[in-house]
DNA sequence: GCGCAGACCG
DNA sequence: CGGTCTGCGC
């Protein structure tokens, strides 16, 4: 089973790529694709264009800003998308059960600028989401959490530490907040394969830094120990990403892959 | 010699499919081609692309609204873009003369809606460029004007006179303005050469009115009398107003050429 | 319906 | 740098 996390950057404007990419690039071999930065309202999300090529979604999703949504070629059993008070009206969260297991896609607070509100409300999202799973689910159970936390969590994870430390995504705070998270039950599966490979997963738009191999690793698929040993593979898919035209998403999908 | 007008509803939007228009369909065959409504500042005007295929431009426009140019094969032997104060900043028209022919190339304003303040605009701006005309040149000159007058001379030139009676291009005072333009001493050379053909330049974008044949002819190539002898034909070309993509503008461009 | 500009977000 | 939205012009 292939589970991809892509920050898609519009769905509108990555349609054509995406399906372009599903159907060329991947021959529909990803089971299920988890989508951030979606910026449209759930009644203009493709719900049947995926139907079409066999995959059945839910959107978690607003107007202009966050929307994540998951596409499924296996059956939905259950879906979360509302999570009561503990959070405002961001649609950052989606979790969907699939095969027994619990498929949380995430889009993390980007976080602006260090010391300003939104940096505030970044560390502050990632305390409130870390309580919300401490209330509602438990370690112990097979979580596959996927998506663009909006943090580097290492030194490696970043094209040049030194340039960029005091850069969003990569300061100790942030790192903290994620780790604390992680520290819940999860492991960082392409970690955890490749101790010390690095792998960007986002390339800014400016400058061109996808063709300079700047970017930094800030989208993830973590899981829970009870699935660990069913990963086989994780990867990075720079196809959507290395090219011109149609523009790309500034991220490249993840793709792991269980033995379920 | 072939003169071509065209409002290309911004150059930025429409540069890929003009000069696809300009090799493919008509093989470099216009020898002085006449834009309007540029859209952008003259920095902005793709002079060199126009040069690497022969032609040699004079631009007069400004950003986001209006703008005039004039690209020619043969050398441009005066300009006039400055017209004093006869006008108010609006870059609505652009003279060149080229083989002892003077080449006025005119936009028109549009006049929104009878009554309102741009209507009025509208109106006196007919007078003031009519009598910037009598204080300037002589209809016994050689002189061909064209552009987007943004009036339908007569109910022939209206898809649907009775629906759209009231509608801006076809009101009384309009045709009015442009037929003392033209009675100065102007022959609109399409009527001359067929006085009984409906043939529209601008089609609305909205309701695919192309495809229905919805349009207006408010596009011209007028000439003096001193030239009439020599006019062999007037055509418009549809080839770059029937397309979905690239977007085209949404006037097509008329071509007449010249025994000269 | 399709341009542009300016503002905001990332 | 590239997305969205709002406002405006045609």
């Amino acid at each position: 089973m292939k589970i991809c996390s892509w920050n898609v950057n519009s769905i509108r404007a990555r349609k054509e790529l995406l399906f372009k990419w599903l159907e060329e690039k991947r021959k529909y071999d990803i089971d299920i694709l988890c989508l951030q930065e979606l910026k449209v309202e759930e009644d203009i999300f493709p719900f049947n264009d995926f139907k079409e090529k066999g995959y059945e979604c839910v959107a978690n999703a607003q107007k202009r800003y966050n929307g994540v949504s998951i596409c499924s070629k296996l059956p939905i059993e259950e879906t979360i998308k509302d999570f009561g008070s503990f959070f405002d009206n961001q649609k950052r969260l989606l979790i969907s059960k699939i095969k027994g297991i619990y498929i949380i896609n995430v889009y993390a607070p980007h976080g602006d600028l260090r010391g300003g509100e939104k940096y505030y409300y970044k560390l502050e999202w990632y305390e409130k989401f870390l309580n919300w799973l401490k209330e509602n689910f438990s370690p112990d159970l097979p979580i596959i959490m996927v998506g663009d936390f909006n943090v580097a969590l290492e030194d490696i994870d970043v094209y040049d530490p030194e340039l960029l430390k005091d850069s969003i995504g990569t300061m100790p705070e942030e790192r903290e907040a994620l780790k604390k998270l992680i520290n819940w039950g999860f492991i960082d599966t392409f970690r955890y394969l490749y101790p010390e490979k690095q792998q960007f997963t986002w390339w800014d738009y400016i400058g061109g830094a996808i063709w300079k191999n700047e970017g930094m690793r800030i989208d993830y698929i973590f899981c829970t120990k009870p699935l660990i040993e069913k990963l086989k593979d994780v990867e990075v898919d720079l196809w959507p990403r290395r090219r011109r035209k149609p523009t790309p998403s500034d991220h490249a999908p993840i793709i792991a892959e269980f033995d379920i």
